[in-house]
DNA sequence: GACCGGATTATG
DNA sequence: ATAATCCGGTCA
């Protein structure tokens, strides 16, 4: 199973949200080994993105946000959920990819439908904040293993704040899995065309 | 030092 | 529909 490298997360995050669709979350603690294949996720591209947390600043709290491309940035929502995010482009950018949703690809997999599902059901803590996923052996990611999938689009979930920026079609899922947070709406576009061109609200 | 509001989920 | 439950950002 061979990793994903360095030079696959220092891309925009909307590039790699939509290249990590497919891809094997792997965490290993304790002798206890957790895959998941991700089937959905989200872009979140630096301070300009204004349902990004990078819009606070480099503050204490977004350090990881903030770091080199390739390090885990974990942070909790609603005092109870984790959510765990791909950090992307280039150190000082603060573009992150989303993790939402997990699905088993073999007896023991682990599936998530939802960011605070796909950490517990993989043993992600708030400790995996900062690790180096592509030199750790604890949290990584590794390259499908099967055949390419048809990757949706839809509007971020959970971000109406944003102003115009919620309505950027940055979120990617497989819309063949049930293990996405939320059903393939009536009018989704499909992620063969430009990714990054946002899409109109059906 | 308060206060507010979440990149959510479980339950009624 | 609504409660649960932290914590950082914001403003005093």
């Amino acid at each position: 199973m061979r990793r994903l490298t360095r030079e696959f997360f220092a891309r925009d995050a909307v590039c790699v949200a939509r290249a990590l669709i497919g891809a094997r979350l792997v965490r290993e603690v304790g002798g206890l080994r957790r895959v998941g294949t991700i089937v959905e996720t989200e872009a979140y591209a630096g301070p300009e993105d204004r349902a990004c947390h990078a819009r606070f600043g480099r503050t204490a709290a977004r350090r990881d946000l903030f770091g080199p491309p390739g390090h885990a940035y974990v942070f909790l929502v609603y005092g109870m959920h984790l959510c765990f995010n791909v950090v992307c482009a280039s150190e000082g950018e603060g573009h992150a990819v989303l993790v939402r949703g997990v699905e088993p690809d073999g007896p023991g997999d682990a599936r998530g439908d939802g960011p605070g599902r796909v950490t517990r059901a993989l043993g992600i803590g708030r400790e995996a904040g900062g690790v180096d996923l592509v030199t750790s052996t604890a949290l990584y990611l590794a390259e499908q293993a099967g055949s390419p999938r048809v990757v949706a689009v839809s509007p971020r979930v959970g971000v109406g704040y944003a102003g115009d920026h919620a309505e950027r079609a940055w979120r990617f899922f497989d819309p063949a899995s049930r293990s996405v947070s939320r059903p393939p709406a009536g009018q989704i576009g499909l992620g063969l065309a430009d990714p990054t061109r946002p899409t109109r609200r059906g």
